[in-house]
DNA sequence: GGGAAAACCCCTGTTTTCCGGGATTTTTTT
DNA sequence: AAAAAAATCCCGGAAAACAGGGGTTTTCCC
């Protein structure tokens, strides 16, 4: 028996695949969590052969949350299950040792598919995901950024409106530090302005 | 028997509401559907009383949806399912029509709760709506702001990183006008900059 | 078909961001 | 404790966005 655990914050869509992974008679559902620190909590008491973790996380982002659970447990598959087919996102998956990546408009027998393959030791990825990743040339494939905690303030401060006086009044620091994590933002987003920086912070649910 | 119509594009949470609504006995599951375009279709043939609406379809946007089935058939109820608490998402589809509104982080009894309250004509929102629209006053309740065409289109080129000058260049207009887009932006999302206009419009995913 | 609203277009001056450097002091991690 | 990473600060010039004004052409609804 395949022994499942589920992290998903959306009891509905938790309800969906108990269901799907009731009907085949390999896999054994070992308990659902909703958010990663439950999660974390649960294996120090024992660990599946895999688990199905969305992306979307009400605590700590899925990225963070895969990368962490295969440093302490590396024997653990994960598939990553997400409704984002940004390529970035799937990149980071996969680079935190993610072994299949599955998106939440797939069909049910996808999920079972993706578990039998992975316990072969393949990688699975559905369909769109494959789809997602054709158009990008291999060489550039960009992984998420990762941000300071005061890049993600002052992202915040920026998305909403204020001037770069008005986010250094608000912090007690000098405008040019401001200008400076500005520029840093856009470099390591890759764009020119900062603009294009919040609109991908988004879109990677960085905000 | 109350008769229910799901609209919802991904079937693991397809698979999760026939879960929930099959237990109750009161309730009977007239069909699902994953987008806007075959609800319309099906309902010429014959309405149900409720149709459980997700807010983001391949297609048309909840928002388009919920107005044109609510012109067509005022008698249908409508409850919205989504992801976002976002405050003007909420106050649109309510506009449009929606008698409640449910997060996907609900619970399954929620749905349940929500069909039974609509049917007795009651407006229903789940507690994390409530919440979310308690914190807004009342009086400068926003809807999504309804952008044009060409809007959409600066908008989009404004996202990924292009200047003034690039975009007008790309429409072949003149920079003064794309200043006016841009301009005309800013004040229908009640902001000042578009960095916030990209950032809002993400949220509510009209890009 | 006619009128109103929306969409589209244009201009000037001011403010803000962007770009190109460079440097010092905390933290954090190993 | 050393090395690496973050966070802070600084400058000046160029480029872009913003604010506030006005005008013409489509489109849409009655």
């Amino acid at each position: 028996m395949i022994k499942v655990v589920v992290v998903e914050d959306h009891p509905i869509m938790v309800e969906g695949l108990k269901n799907i992974l009731r009907s085949d008679a390999g896999i054994e559902l070992n308990g659902d969590y909703g958010d990663g620190k439950s999660v974390l909590q649960a294996l120090e008491k024992g660990q599946p052969d895999v688990i199905l973790m969305d992306v979307n996380l009400p605590d700590i982002s899925g990225v963070t949350l895969c990368g962490e659970v295969k440093k302490k447990y590396e024997d653990v598959k994960i598939i990553a299950l997400s409704i984002h087919d940004e390529q970035p996102v799937i990149h980071s998956m996969l680079q935190n040792g993610a072994s299949g990546y599955v998106l939440k408009n797939a069909l049910g027998n996808e999920i079972i598919r993706a578990i039998y393959a992975i316990m072969d030791g393949e990688e699975y990825l559905c369909s769109s995901t494959k789809e997602a990743l054709k158009n990008a040339d291999m060489e550039l494939l960009k992984a998420i950024p990762r941000i300071t905690r005061r890049e993600k303030e002052i992202l915040q401060l920026i998305g909403k409106g204020l001037t770069t006086m008005q986010i250094a009044d608000q912090l007690f620091i000098s405008t040019h530090t401001v200008e400076s994590h500005r520029k840093n933002l856009m470099e390591k987003f890759g764009v020119n302005n900062t603009t294009s920086v919040v609109k991908l912070a988004s879109e990677y649910k960085l905000l």
